[in-house]
DNA sequence: TCAAAATTTGTAACGATTACAAAATTATGT
DNA sequence: ACATAATTTTGTAATCGTTACAAATTTTGA
């Protein structure tokens, strides 16, 4: 459990007002760090702030993004997950369980990009296949 | 221009009926190689294929995706693009003129996910930022 | 040539996201 | 504390990309 002051001044630097409702969205990313999409942090909040609405995860996740203190991963095209940790790390997608996992990554184990006066402000690398736990049970 | 002949093997090579659609829209791909999106290889093809369904370029594309013959991007979330180059390689997304360039890039320049017992199938590196025209444009 | 199989088409359904205006909450100045 | 302005939240409708599906067309191959 982590403490709210941390993230209300968390928030408050980053130029994002601490409502209670962006509190909680950031807590349970922070906290879960599960790479939740948009439904999956309406349900399970819905428990714990009755009459949110799904238009407030959108417009938070929009806000943060956009503030660079969470991050959209579009590793399946049907679905966009969220990650608050916005540092270079890379993820794993198992397509069986459907889980994202991290994995350490630093920026300079990436490839640099051999083209000429592009500017780079985000790298991702994310790898598909099936986790050990699903191949251990004789899946995929 | 590339050979019909050649495209029409290579489709049949790959357990796909060579039907003339399915030809042209490799054509493209192959030809233009700017990882479109299905609706601009839809709009781009109609004038060429009268009476094209934009559902028989989503089927065709999912075939060939089936098939091992194209990839889908997952960059944007809006969006997903198709590249006939099914090699390792990186891209790069322009935030400004939303281009999507190429870049070389071999497997084992790729770091090694440091999970035990994942099984890894695809390999995803990109990177978003300003191309260099736009960058010279004074945009971004 | 002809019937069976596969493909294409057009439309409807779907699901995730966005737009928008009214209601509620929060911030500001007195 | 109060009034007021600014911001945020809500609920619903609209939008957009994609998929489902059945009827029409084309292809296959005996
Ligand atoms: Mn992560
Ligand atoms: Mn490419
Ligand atoms: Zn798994
Ligand atoms: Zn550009």
């Amino acid at each position: 459990m982590i403490d709210d002051t941390k993230i209300k001044s968390f928030l408050g630097q980053n130029g994002i007002s601490p409502l209670p409702k962006r509190v909680k969205i950031m807590q349970y990313l922070i906290e879960k760090h599960n790479h939740p999409t948009v439904d999956m942090i309406y349900s399970e909040l819905l428990h714990e702030i009755p009459g949110l609405s799904k238009t407030t995860v959108y417009n938070t996740l929009k806000l943060f993004t956009s503030k660079r203190v969470a991050v959209a991963l579009n590793i399946e095209d049907n679905e966009i997950r969220y990650d608050a940790d916005t540092a270079t790390h890379g993820h794993f997608k198992c397509r069986v369980c459907d889980g994202v996992f991290d994995f350490s990554l630093d920026r300079d184990q990436l490839p640099e990009i051999p083209l000429n006066g592009f500017s780079v402000d985000e790298y991702h690398y994310y790898l598909k296949g099936v986790c050990s736990s699903c191949r251990e049970k004789g899946l995929g």
